[in-house]
DNA sequence: AATGAATGAGCGTTCATTCAT
DNA sequence: GATGAATGAACGCTCATTCAT
């Protein structure tokens, strides 16, 4: 698991201010919706959606109450703003990878470690993603089903092509297994987060599932090489 | 799938009022307790545990606000109340067919047909378990854990059954693998639940899954290499 | 001024419940509702509708912030109700009046003694009517103009009426002399309220008006030469 | 009606710049507290006092929010200037017409003609004398007071005037007259504010309001019987 | 002087819970 | 047991005002 993401910077790298603006920001202490969004992530993390208080992440991002609202609609947008940043940002790197890579078994392992991956290190992240959002069922319905969609997609194009090409067997659903892969990984997460969620846990969960996912999904007459 | 859950009845039937019993709850209009539950259950899966209101309960089970409070402790204790009672029918459920499975591939399967197969045709059920407990992380964290935990035991048991006898690849871990599958199956019952949700949907899935994951876990006379 | 008002009494004769309803309220600490609009007919003159806050209106009142909202929409709904019900019994007051006066110029002369005479005494209630319902031109737009102009029909009625058995002078407009009389009597409360609001001042302020006002609609042997 | 007013010049006519002056007001943008003040008067008619924000009658007057605190003290000091403004031009104006009239019977009529006239093409500048100086109670009696005393003062001057050269009737009492004027012209305008408000309307019902007036408060030769 | 981002006190409203009947 | 009117603590959000630039 090369390069691409680290414990704090993954989300960041491809957002790195122009150097023309970096003066304006730290004069005003920095990005003032990024703090909140950071603060956001541990206070949903710690107490859930609902349970959080606005002036919780305020004060958790070392800003004023109001301030919160001069960047976002209301407290529903910060969660939704988070999702739809976060989840834009990993995209983003699941697309390059997989351009990246030469074919739908590398393709699947590979998303299979980035998205536990750069979970790792990020559990207040993955408790957000995994658990947050399904706080209202609203928010996931209208908005996080956009993104979501997305993810699917890009998951079950990657199992279609392997099917045309017959790495992957032709009795398998890419839809259905798209939406297991993701149901498994997020399940994996979910018990991390919960649990005692040791530091390697998801790289070697990781490995488990893409092996178990690949064995179940390849033609097994020819075996892939890897 | 033999005739175990209906669309209606499976959660319900152990508890079925002797005949002597019944007039009494007619005449006092019923079992308070489960009319209470029973409509906590749509109207959690409607809106959501924190959007949802006391009085929308109390007005659905056709009881006054107050009597909910003679029957839990509070609101929080329904949506405890109804995912222990429910985990704990589904775990009764899931024990007493895994006894009378054979081995470790159809045990897994039964357990995948099962799970799946109870929620379809109960959508609201569906996405009480897999969207409303998590709706609290206190509560998930203090509360389902436990119930939960009963759940991965018994699926991992199963796997670890089938490593020592053969049928099952030893590489796998038993824990990782059991996760993976509730993940999986939570995962399409949650994007059912979120989707269209056709009613033959899950079990459809559910043969998927199944499949998958057994020619993922299963020993193979070519193992997949790493 | 006959009998028909008096300082507490007015606007609630006509509403006295009927025996079968009085044990129930006063098992339950008297009529809420009246007991939270009299409160605020008293909060709103002091301080205005916008200076004055729901919980005011409450401690006021004897009852908790939350109940206020069980007999009123919101804030705005309270001096709604408040103009409403004041207004429609003093227009139940006036056309009954009315109809027992002969001529016009005893009905001008009763209508000016009623709203003053009832005022007097009532000087919380001048306040709001006079200057509270202003505070929200959108309240005196879509609501206040409904009743405001059942008054300014009454009025201009009485007067057309006398045009026609010519007691009054056919070159005055009914409707301009209905907006006028209703001005001058509120300018009049209004000063009355504001100022040091003596006793019998607007009875005897009544009176003035009322002569002013016939001098100058009604039929003259000699008319004023412009 | 002469030419002391006009659409929109009347309030400014004798605020006009020496030509010396012009050029610096160009260059720094105009007078702001003046531009600020008939921004207040757009924005407090259309939404109320209350209802206003100052950040609107700042954008409508082209500034920024902070800048309406170099000229008014807050925001109740900008009504209040408002008020104080153009009630002391029209005092200006009435007394300087005042002192051209002969008599008080042509005086009453000016005043009432200038007072709605002024208004008339102005419906803004009515609403907020009209309605919105009433919206805060403090202000109107701590503030509107002494400028609405001047008023009084004037108008049961020249009635007193009137009453000592045998113009008026000895039985009126200068005083509630003044007042009762005061009110019909106010309701007038109130009523036509919140009406259809046709440009010549209020030119109409002055004349028709200072004739019933001056009927009303005239000596006569047949004094109106009781 | 002018700006406008930031502040934070303050309030309308909701709703879980209680308890007199 | 059952009711539902009443409670009042709690919180999202607004917006007048400030002040660093």
């Amino acid at each position: 698991m090369a390069t691409v993401h680290n414990g704090e910077g993954l989300w960041y790298r491809r957002n790195v201010a122009e150097p023309r603006f970096i003066e304006k920001r730290a004069r005003n202490g920095g990005d003032k919706r990024e703090r909140i969004l950071r603060a956001a992530v541990k206070v949903f993390a710690r107490k859930g959606f609902f349970a959080s208080r606005v002036s919780e992440i305020a004060k958790a991002a070392g800003v004023a109450d109001g301030t919160i609202y001069l960047y976002f609609k209301n407290k529903d947008d910060v969660l939704t703003s988070l999702f739809e940043d976060r989840m834009s940002r990993l995209l983003d790197v699941l697309r390059t990878e997989m351009s990246r890579m030469p074919d739908a078994t590398s393709r699947v392992r590979r998303m299979i470690e980035l998205q536990l991956g750069l979970l790792e290190g990020q559990r207040d992240l993955a408790e957000v993603v995994t658990v947050n959002l399904r706080q209202s069922t609203r928010l996931l319905k209208q908005y996080g089903a956009r993104r979501f969609t997305e993810y699917l997609d890009l998951m079950s194009g990657v199992i279609a092509d392997g099917q045309r090409n017959g790495e992957v067997r032709a009795d398998v659903s890419p839809r259905v297994a798209a939406r297991m892969i993701f149901g498994a990984l997020d399940g994996i997460a979910l018990t991390w987060a919960l649990g005692n969620a040791e530091p390697s846990g998801l790289s070697r969960a990781a490995a488990q599932v893409a092996e178990i996912m690949l064995s179940g999904i390849r033609q097994s007459a020819v075996p892939v090489p890897d």
